[in-house]
DNA sequence: AAAATACATATTGTCTACCATCGCGATCCG
DNA sequence: CGGATCGCGATGGTAGACAATATGTATTTT
């Protein structure tokens, strides 16, 4: 009984961020007003102002008299997230060790059981989501309005890079969730302890085991392919 | 002949950012629809959607059925404001120099030409937001979308403070100012030469500049009071 | 007399309907 | 075959009306 009682408008965005998130809309292509707001039951005027707030949050762009983008997703901005994500995040994760309330972890906690949960179901969307829930709960312990922004830009594109790769029947996946979740109880356990130094170190940790990831599944040819090389041919790994 | 073509909802949009960095609209402040939109010329409709927009760029706060409020500035804001400010402008800046094209280089020499001449003219609203567009050429050559939303929150209130605790009739203003003229000039020169390092440097000295300075008016009273001393009273500077 | 409640008013939120304008594609002509 | 023009669809904007909500005032009750 806390999000039930929303307007239409809010259940509007909270569906289309869920949907630019899960990739149910691809990066790149564009929304259709009209057919939108039906599918919502609101009119044009206020399913306008809920795609400029999106745009505002950086799940879209607007385009003058061309419509609304979901924003792309190009290497150029992967190449971005990688320089702006470690930052970003180890100085929230310490901010959050020094100012979360009692209350918040409570909710840090609530977020974690779910996420722990989905990724036992195997459902892509569901861990995505959660995961990026539990950060977005981190971001609000830090209460810095200043750094919640690109944090928030962050976790967009976190969460839909983690959707486009996360793939529950392979084995190195369900590894790599399994410690993930871990790190997730060790953030619980540094934030209620408020060892901010430690909390920072560990969301770098957090951060580098998501990095492999994603570059494991950037470059995945030189691991799938170790047999039979070629006599003389040395293991490259840049993509000439 | 880059502007005044734009819609009138554009102008309003710029108009209603340009108001409340300069303070015309007061933080904290609530507008009003009706009023606004008979301003600007416009209808309610597409003042909303500028109003969304400014509420996602960290301008104003929306309250639901109670309208948009200026973005307040507490104690609290300025705390952190003092937390996140030279980490994101020094990252910003590293990213400027290393991904600067010569078209963005020329146009941050034509802002600096303005911004020097708002500090001739004494009129703190110009030097305030030729200051801000400096910084925000900075931004745009970092090229990094997931930096520029925080670096954009901080020069709102950067350039609000600015405003707030400018006097150009002070002798020590005017030297503040011309020491950062003078550090936007070497700006330009370590961005040219493509100095990463030595830029970064830069962004945090110019940072401490102006860290320095809000900190005097924090604290303005053990400053203006040094004559007189009672016998045996030793020079303290600390408040209470 | 003070506090709580109910009402009146103003503002926000939404809808319908319509017209203007811009992009883009299809068609037509050189 | 290439380029220009026309038409259509989508977006951008306007107007007026009504519903929903919050605030302030006045009234009532204890």
């Amino acid at each position: 009984m806390d999000d039930s009682i929303k307007s239409k408008k809010a259940l509007c965005a909270e569906d289309l961020r869920r949907g630019i998130l899960t990739e149910e809309f691809e990066p790149g292509s564009y929304l259709d007003e009209v057919e939108l707001s039906e599918r919502y039951g609101i009119s044009r005027p206020p399913l306008r102002e809920t795609l400029r707030q999106l745009a505002g949050e950086g799940y879209i762009l607007l385009h003058e008299n061309r419509g609304a983008q979901v924003a792309p997703m190009t290497h150029k901005t992967l190449r971005n997230f990688f320089v702006a994500a470690p930052m970003i995040y180890a100085a929230v994760t310490r901010l959050a060790a020094e100012h979360a309330t009692p209350a918040q972890i409570a909710r840090l906690k609530d977020t974690q059981r779910s996420f722990r949960a989905a990724i036992a179901s195997g459902n892509a969307a569901d861990r995505a989501l959660w995961n990026q829930r539990f950060h977005s709960v981190l971001g609000e312990m830090a209460d810095n309005e200043f750094l919640l922004p690109s944090l928030r830009r962050l976790l967009i594109d976190h969460t839909r890079i983690g959707m486009t790769f996360y793939n529950p029947r392979k084995e190195a996946m369900a590894c790599v969730s399994a410690i993930a979740a871990d790190q997730h109880d060790q953030f619980i356990a540094l934030i209620e302890a408020g060892d901010a130094e430690a909390a920072a170190d560990l969301a770098v940790a957090h951060w580098e085991l998501s990095r492999a990831q994603i570059e494991s599944f950037v470059t995945p040819d030189s691991i799938s392919i170790p047999l039979g090389q070629a006599p003389g041919a040395e293991q490259r790994k840049g993509a000439s």
